[in-house]
RNA sequence: GUGAGUGUAGCUCAGUUGGUUAGAGCACUAGGUUGUGGUCCUAGGGGUCGCGGGUUCGAAUCCCGUCACUCACCCCA
């Protein structure tokens, strides 16, 4: 019986996981040069932990299980609660502001389709206890930084940013009540897919006001801080003044970092969850073909539900599924073998014992080295060497006179130099990079 | 959940109005090549034609059902 892998996953060969692995070393690596640290937690959580924070919505998704003991558990569909958890259990201890990345893996019982799958793997940067925009700011670099290292461009993508402050006070100041501000999200987070006269109907629909309408439709499409202020009300509004002037604060931390060329007010932005409580931000493809690559914000009151204490925090997660089908438009899809990789031959079968303790040496000396399990005229191990993928071929015996002597072989080239065993084994990196 | 499309070798796909033993390219294995890889040539392995039923002397091909996958919609980190 052939049992396929299921719905959703991905079963990955070395060829596909080779770039992935590129993406994590890059997400790795930009997180720790901002002064981030690693932690994971489990991949089991109950199942009570999705409930209390995520509402019924996330939980439907959720893969539950019962273990043996009958403790109802889940697969994590995303990070935040755990990271929560972990903070709030420690939040005494820990020097503020706590700043910190994960690359888990998640799991989502959701509709397959591009750019989206049921097990995947997304990187989390989060930091706790600051409530200042700069934290919001560096977040946004961590996440840009990331991009332009995996070889995307100002013309590749861009981070688009709102505020679910400033949205919550021109709603206020509007005169819609804060119990139908969820209604007014969703239609604004549709407003990119609908049509203006669409857009003013479902409004119309809703809030009875389709002077307003027009007017929002004006400053989402704006991307002007100022318009916000025009609204009715605007200007009386102390409440949408100060949202407006973190927004702008925020703009301005992005210049001072130099990625204002990748950094743009968006108001379509809204995001689904409703934990966010200031800035938000999405990052897109230019084209906005594809879904978001990344998205995130500010969630000041998350921990205070989690916890004992009220701590101001914010992050963002990016997955690698849409990340990868956008690099590898872009052709930045990291494919070929980077490895370098050498492979040691013998000349007569004589020379196995001596083979094994050179590859043995390299390999201690930090050289990736590989060799045939059987002996096989050079013709066959070269082939064997070549099919591997290997930059270059130690050949050992190659002098027939000299047996300390070994020749080294670059397989792009198929140049070939000869250097004394001892010599090589002493220092085979400076050796094998050496030019000739 | 709704709609559309696609299912033939590991991959990409041919396969005539239904007709012998289902093919090609790539990939894989081996040989040509007993001191030098890639190119080339030759050979080989690999298929319950998604699955089940029906029509027929005969089904990869026609009909019905079913399953899987893909894309889109809905929804949404």
């Amino acid at each position: 019986m052939k049992i396929p892998p299921v719905k959703g996953t991905r079963d990955l060969y070395p060829e596909l996981l080779a770039p992935i692995r590129r993406i994590f070393d890059v997400w790795r690596d930009v997180s720790i040069r901002h002064g981030f640290e690693e932690y994971d937690g489990p991949t089991l959580e109950y199942l009570d932990l999705y409930r209390e924070k995520s509402g019924e919505e996330l939980v439907g998704q959720l893969y539950r299980l019962t273990d043996s003991g009958g403790r109802e558990l889940a697969l994590r569909p995303e990070m935040t609660p755990t990271l929560a958890r972990m903070v709030a259990a420690r939040i005494n201890a820990l020097p503020k502001p706590i700043k910190w990345f994960c690359i888990p893996t998640l799991f989502r019982g959701e509709n397959v389709q591009r750019g989206r799958l049921r097990e995947f793997f997304q990187w989390n940067v989060d930091v706790i206890g600051s409530a200042d925009v700069v934290a919001d700011a560096e977040v946004i670099l961590v996440g840009v930084e990331a991009l332009r290292e995996l070889g995307l461009t100002s013309a590749d993508f861009a981070v688009h940013i709102s505020n679910r402050r400033l949205m919550a006070a021109m709603l206020n100041a509007a005169g819609i009540p804060e119990d139908r501000h969820g209604v007014a999200y969703a239609l604004m987070d549709k407003f990119g897919k609908l049509d203006p006269v669409e857009f003013d109907r479902h409004w119309d629909t809703a809030f009875g006001s389709h002077l307003l309408s027009a007017q929002l439709r004006d400053m989402m499409s704006s991307s002007d801080l100022d318009a916000v202020e025009s609204l009715p009300g605007g200007r009386n509004s102390k409440e949408l003044r100060e949202a407006a002037a973190e927004t702008r604060r925020l703009m301005e931390l992005l210049a001072n970092f130099g990625i204002t060329e990748f950094c743009r007010i968006d108001f379509r932005v809204v995001r689904g969850l409703a934990y966010y409580t200031g800035p938000v931000f999405e990052f897109y493809d230019r084209s906005e073909k594809e879904r978001a690559i990344c998205g995130g914000g500010r969630y000041d009151d998350l921990l205070g539900k989690m916890g004992k204490s009220r701590e101001p925090a914010v992050g963002f997660g990016m997955g690698d599924v849409v990340l990868s089908l956008l690099l590898e438009e872009k052709g930045l899809l990291q494919t070929g073998r980077k490895q370098q990789v050498v492979f040691v031959l013998d000349a007569e079968e004589s020379l196995r014992p001596t083979l094994l303790r050179v590859v043995a040496g390299l390999r201690r000396r930090g050289v990736p080295t590989e060799f045939a399990y059987s002996w096989q005229a050079i013709g066959k191990q070269l082939k064997l060497a070549d099919k591997k993928g290997v930059s270059a071929v130690i050949m050992l015996g190659a002098d027939s006179t000299n047996p300390q002597l070994v020749r080294i072989k670059r397989m792009a080239g198929g140049q070939e130099r000869e250097v004394a065993l001892d010599e090589l084994l002493a220092d085979p990196r400076r050796v094998l990079e050496q030019d000739w």
